[in-house]
RNA sequence: GCAGGGGUCGCCAAGCCUGGUCAACGGCGCUGGACUUAAGAUCCAGUCCCGAGUGGGUUCGUGGGUUCAAAUCCCACCCCCUGCACCA
């Protein structure tokens, strides 16, 4: 396909269609899943160039961030698996790999790659204005970004936990750490409880049962540290196994090292709460690892806690200070309902759980305030104890722990000076929410699950402490995080290719506000024609993307694009669509399922890729692909093939007719099937009905095919899905043809070669049954047209919808009232949905034209009910003509 | 916990918004046939139950309800899946 027909331009007064699909992230090739997105999308702008519009669909690289990063360094460490993917899967040459360890030639090798296989699937971008995330225009585009979100009062500093390695010195995202495992962040409160010359500090979900406290656990066996914080000048006890996670929040000094039972003898603790004496009591079962490694214990509401404290025979000492309903003291309930003999039963676990569960959902406290919902509670005595200096609020790793690919522990860390994105600003969702109200979304039910999104965003980290991308303008020592630098980009693609005419310092706040906010004056014409461009394309019509993108990037998209632009520049549409599965399953390395896309097409041609997957099921629906899917393509392809290649002229007998209604008739509601983009609708008619009704027409017509007229249609309708195969057959200029006008058709035609289709597989069918019950083979085939009155009865029916006594004041049917009694008796509830009739005349016509196909049932007459004598002639009807057999 | 999605004839999966043409599209699997030396591929037919006549019966997670009519609308219940961020 010629390279340069898709390139866009504005063109005074002719309509525009601005459509983007979300940019890939070229760490690695694409595979057949990658495609589907970026095959519905250029389905689309074909579609809307059919339909006249001037069309952009551009497309770039997003680079920013850790994981291409990442990957680089996995292959210069050798990871197995990476490399196994790389080479097995994607077919990567050996020698290629010292290359790949630079991610920027990583970049270059993927992008290319990703580049040339969208050019084989013939997406129609314009390639001109193709760029990187990292590239310096783009920068600056960026940091333009930044500075409108500040002026706006949008970015705020404060202090972040992020999941972080020592030893690297670097936050850790998933794909940094060891089995990829995201390491979930999650905050608890680390209560003070006062002892000797400090406080003995130890972390719990619950707080609320502080007030049940009866003693603290030290696991005997285990090393504790004394330390002091710096900044409070507090001492803390905690164990040494949890330095590291303490330290990466709190700067501490460490003042001794105990072990556990120097603590135990130590003495006692005090309960913050009510300034109780408590003791401390050894326990196996606290993990100097997790927490702080000092548990405090609540024996009546913690199965853990009730069981220790047995074992040590003072089980007597556990104080109710929840009431559960079904439960007298919780924990001692449960356990001894589970027949829990000691600390070290799994069970243990479960007992928690269940507790909590149950406390938590249906738990009122008897003290502190009492009648207060346990759910409640928790929260406010969170605070209460945080506020008054009684507690710390603390981060751990919840799914701990996760190892980085370095090995070391991952801890929290929090980091000050980082910088935020405040979406929970409320003047702000409230234009996202206006923006929502006036865009269009596909299918719609995507609306309501962005309206939660936008409810629930809260302040968002926009910086990292590294990986590629833009640098923070306002501290040079961050770079801008990815989701953050991915959300009014599609701006950029008004202006990308044009944009290279000014260096990366020419392009200042001022030079970004008048092409972007048309503010100010343009400093020379080629700035002033950036502007127009700009002014010309936006807002994106439509944005396609996969529905993993929901939660996140298209909200940004939307928050963002409302922050900064005027209402007439905001999104009008968002479309998303399902994954791709390999036989059933999901693609993954592991089960060695992925089908790389350029390998795909090489395989089976970029038209049936693109057919299957945007053909297969519904929008949202994850589609499936296949071998039987794609050889049932294929075999119907050759078909058509075979159709087109016969044809010639434009033929005039019933069956040709036929076709060209059918045809119409589908064409009446194609438009509408667009606007909704339901493509598996089109595919359906189009090709899969469409298929069997020519083969009708084919038998019929005994081979010869005249359907010049219809071809040339069905052709444009399918060019969108199928470019190869039309260009192939209408030249590349078939792109830009005008969708077939839609046009009155006729339904008495459809339906009269309807009946006659259905008539063919009844006799067939029957000619089986009878078949096999006497073992002869009936070949006289007598069909019987059914008498005139009775099209008339049903065509009365149908206007009346089923009502009798309205069909009753036709005099010429009211003599046949006994029959047609019997016929509605049978007809039942169907008389309220008669579908559409062929009148007595087409259905006749129909038949006689059909005849040769009927004879290979074997020797058909025809004759009309009125002259017929059998008593089967009685039951002829117009939807289902009576058939006599000998 | 909060939010969203879903349970359809062996499997996958349409239909449900807008009730009737729905025994319910399509594909896989299975059965039979054609083709072939044979296998594969392909094509044709069948695939809930009954039936020597285009028909009848019972089905769409479970139980109710609305309606002339419910897979489709309403209510209750049971079960399953996904997301919960600072990461692309």
């Amino acid at each position: 396909m010629a390279a340069n027909i898709f390139e866009a331009e504005p063109i005074e007064g002719k309509k525009k269609r601005f459509l983007t699909a979300a940019f890939p992230y070229p760490n690695s090739p694409q595979h057949i899943g990658h495609a589907r997105t970026y095959s519905v999308t250029d389905a689309y702008a074909r579609y809307l160039r059919h339909l006249g519009y001037n069309v952009l669909f551009p497309m770039a690289f997003h680079v920013t961030g850790t994981p291409i990063i990442a990957m680089a360094q996995r292959i210069a460490e050798g990871d197995k698996s990476v490399i196994d993917v790389l080479m097995n899967i994607y077919g990567i040459p050996k020698e290629k790999l010292p290359e790949l360890t630079d991610p920027k030639k990583l970049v270059m090798y993927f992008s290319q790659e990703v580049e040339q296989g969208m050019k084989e699937m013939g997406f129609s971008i314009d390639w001109r204005r193709k760029f990187y995330t990292f590239d310096p225009h783009f920068n600056k585009f960026i940091e333009w970004q930044f500075h409108k979100l500040k002026e706006a009062g949008l970015l705020v500093k404060g202090s972040h936990p992020v999941a972080w390695s020592l030893k690297l010195n670097s936050a850790m995202g998933s794909h940094d750490t060891k089995g990829d495992v995201d390491p979930e962040i999650e905050e608890v409160v680390a209560i003070k409880f006062p002892y000797k010359d400090g406080f003995l500090l130890a972390t719990t979900y619950r707080p609320e049962t502080l007030f049940g406290l009866t003693n603290m656990w030290i696991n005997p066996e285990g090393k504790y540290l004394k330390i002091r914080d710096k900044e409070s000048g507090e001492i803390y006890y905690i164990s040494k196994g949890t330095l590291d996670n303490f330290s990466a929040q709190r700067d501490v000094d460490v003042l001794e090292e105990l072990d556990g039972n120097a603590i135990i003898e130590g003495g006692q603790c005090k309960n913050p709460a009510n300034g109780e004496e408590v003791p401390i009591f050894p326990a196996t079962f606290v993990d100097v690892e997790s927490g702080t490694g000092v548990v405090m214990s609540v024996p009546a509401h913690a199965p853990f806690d009730y069981v220790a404290l047995r074992d040590l025979g003072k089980e007597g000492l556990a104080k109710k200070i929840i009431n559960v309903p079904g439960y007298d003291i919780p924990a001692k309930d449960i356990v001894e309902k589970m027949h829990i003999t000691n600390q070290q039963d799994p069970k243990l676990e479960q007992a928690t759980k269940r507790v909590y569960k149950d406390e938590n959902m249906k738990g009122k406290m008897l003290v502190w305030k009492e009648g207060m919902p346990v759910k409640e509670a928790k929260e406010a005595v969170k605070e209460w104890l945080i506020n008054d200096g009684k507690a710390l609020r603390y981060y751990i790793i919840a799914n701990g722990p996760v190892y980085s690919r370095a090995g070391d522990k991952i801890v929290v860390k929090l980091v000050k000076d980082q910088w935020f994105i405040t979406y929970g600003n409320k003047e702000w969702k409230e234009k996202a929410y206006q923006c929502l109200e006036g865009m269009k979304t596909i299918p719609p039910e995507i609306k309501q699950e962005l309206k939660n999104t936008v409810d629930w965003l809260d302040r968002k980290a926009c910086t990292r402490s590294r990986g590629l991308g833009t640098k923070f303008p306002f501290d040079e020592g961050q770079m801008i995080e990815s989701l953050s630098d991915s959300t009014i980009y599609p701006a950029f693609y008004t202006i990308s290719h044009l944009i290279k005419d000014f260096s990366p310092e020419e392009l200042t706040v001022e030079f970004f506000d008048y092409v972007l906010l048309g503010k100010g004056e343009p400093i020379n014409d080629k700035h002033a024609v950036l502007r127009k461009s700009f002014d010309y394309w936006y807002p994106v019509d439509s944005r396609h993307s996969g529905p993993d993108l929901i939660r996140n990037h298209l909200t940004f998209y939307i928050m963002n694009h409302v922050a900064i632009f005027p209402r007439e520049k905001w999104p009008r549409q968002i479309v998303i669509n399902g994954f791709v599965l390999m036989d059933g399953k999901k693609m993954s390395k592991s089960l060695g399922n992925i089908l790389p896309l350029r390998k795909a097409i090489k395989e089976h041609g970029a038209d049936i890729i693109r057919f299957s997957v945007v053909s297969g099921s519904d929008l949202l629906q994850d589609t499936n692909f296949n071998r039987p899917l794609v050889e049932g393509i294929k075999q119907r392809l050759a078909f058509f093939d075979d159709m087109l290649k016969k044809s010639s002229g434009n033929g005039d007998s019933f069956a040709d007719k036929w076709i060209r209604e059918s045809v119409k008739a589908k064409l009446s509601t194609l438009r509408d099937e667009i606007e909704r983009l339901d493509l598996r609708e089109i595919s359906k008619k189009w090709f899969y009905d469409f298929y069997y009704e020519l083969k009708w027409y084919n038998d019929v017509k005994n081979g010869k095919i005249e359907l010049d007229d219809v071809f040339d249609k069905w052709l444009i309708v399918l060019e969108p899905l199928l470019p190869f195969f039309v260009a192939d057959k209408k030249g590349e200029n078939a792109v830009f043809e005008p969708l077939p006008e839609a046009d009155t058709y006729d339904e008495a035609t459809i339906a009269a070669m309807g009946v006659v289709r259905d008539l063919y597989s009844d006799i067939a069918n029957l000619q089986r049954m009878v078949e096999q019950k006497s073992g002869k083979k009936p070949s006289n085939i007598k069909i019987i047209v059914p008498a005139a009155w009775k099209y008339r009865l049903f065509e009365r029916l149908k206007a009346e919808k089923g009502n009798l006594k309205a069909v009753y004041t036709d005099e010429s049917l009211a003599q046949h009232k006994e029959e047609i009694m019997r016929i509605t008796k049978a007809l039942k509830n169907k008389l309220y949905s008669i579908p559409s009739l062929p009148t007595r005349d087409l259905f006749e016509k129909a038949l006689e034209e059909s005849k040769a196909v009927l004879a290979t049932l074997g020797s058909v007459s025809v004759i009309s009910e009125e002259e017929c004598q059998h008593e089967k002639a009685k039951a002829s009807l117009p939807l289902k003509p009576a058939v006599v057999l000998e």
